[in-house]
DNA sequence: AAAAATAATTCAAACGATTGACTTAATAAT
DNA sequence: ATTATTAAGTCAATCGTTTGAATTATTTTT
């Protein structure tokens, strides 16, 4: 059955995500997804293989994202400030919503803070057209040259991505047990309204 | 000699931080730390316990660092602004120079993405106490209530904790091999500055 | 439509290698 | 004499991977 294949990769996918590829034994996977051991070779050919394909679909995951919510933008005439609160509102979204990257955006961090053979892959199609993308806006805004620019967006990105890279700190200190849809929404717009008075008070 | 439990500290900190414990074996520690593998068992007990040992230190250095930056300024009279600003460049001090962190900020950055048993001393002593302090000046500059605060520190807090966490793709934006000083010190006054307007620009 | 042949998939079992931990014995340093 | 360190090796457990037989699904032939 074509289930098999899909089950391995589901299960790859939250099992990598919690522990890492060295924390996840090609047994554990093959219990916890109910197929044989061997269905890992099979069709992946490797416990390597499996990891590069699970991150191979969350590449996709986040590119097939980024275009659902760039189509119908495209449409409208956006003011940079605009496109770039629509940029900054999906990536809280897709980093912060489980229901929406699943145990994806886990995995991205994690591949980010150690990085294997992907990577290059994951920065050349996700990573850096975003960031340049978002550099592109910045130096629109604020006049910055491009070097000042591309710290800035990294600066402006760190606001975001914290919250998915420390989330348990900042779910001890609101005393919560997760992320709740109302303070994804609170966390999205003090990130926005942090962004918009950075953008127009920033100086050269 | 001493050096046996210095050397195998020293090596275990740069090799977990690089490939987590899972990925590095006790004869890997052992060769490249150059002494004998029983020694892991005799100073430590287990390779568990070399980890926990290394986090310690870990822990350790950044309240040395911490409070080694808080004695000369304790008896000035610091404005909250001017103790913010030594705050966030201590901070990037420690996450970005490899001259002071070592391979501890790798360590400490995996620690929070996958957490273990340590994690819990790590947040008590050095994460918690941070971040409440960072929320007192937040909430007292801004007029923030401090659920708001804490969201906001987490936004400032992410500005530097980025330069950490995702230093690699900023080195290739900027087209660099690594951090120099000198990108270090734009990073820092990129961030106090965008700091400055966020504490003064903020809105309830 | 029934039977035969082929391909795709799953299975239990076991492979060789490596893991962390441990033992015993001998040596070196203080 | 106590402590520190090395050496060589064993241990059971687990690792990723492979095997060949069994099963199921699909296609081809009759």
């Amino acid at each position: 059955m074509k289930e098999t294949r899909e089950k391995l990769l589901q299960t790859a996918t939250e099992l990598f995500a919690k522990r890492g590829i060295d924390g996840v034994s090609t047994r554990d996977l093959a219990k916890v997804s109910g197929v044989n051991l061997c269905s890992i070779n099979y069709y992946f050919g490797s416990k390597q293989n499996l990891y590069d394909a699970v991150l191979e679909c969350v590449i996709e995951k986040i590119s097939n994202f980024a275009s659902s919510k760039q189509i119908p933008l495209q449409t409208q005439n956006l003011t940079p400030i605009e496109e770039f609160d629509a940029f900054a509102s999906n990536m809280v979204d897709f980093l912060c919503s489980d229901k929406i990257s699943g145990a994806g955006a886990e995995l991205l961090i994690k591949e980010i803070i150690q990085p294997t053979n992907v990577y290059n892959k994951l920065y050349q199609t996700v990573i850096e057209p975003m960031h340049k993308r978002m550099t592109a806006i910045v130096m629109k805004i604020t006049g910055l040259d491009e070097h000042n620019a591309i710290i800035q967006t990294h600066c402006l990105m760190g606001q975001v991505v914290m919250f998915k890279v420390h989330k348990s700190a900042l779910l001890r200190r609101l005393d919560v047990k997760d992320y709740s849809p109302e303070l994804i929404t609170e966390i999205k717009s003090r990130i926005i309204e942090n962004c918009h008075i950075l953008l127009k008070g920033v100086t050269k």
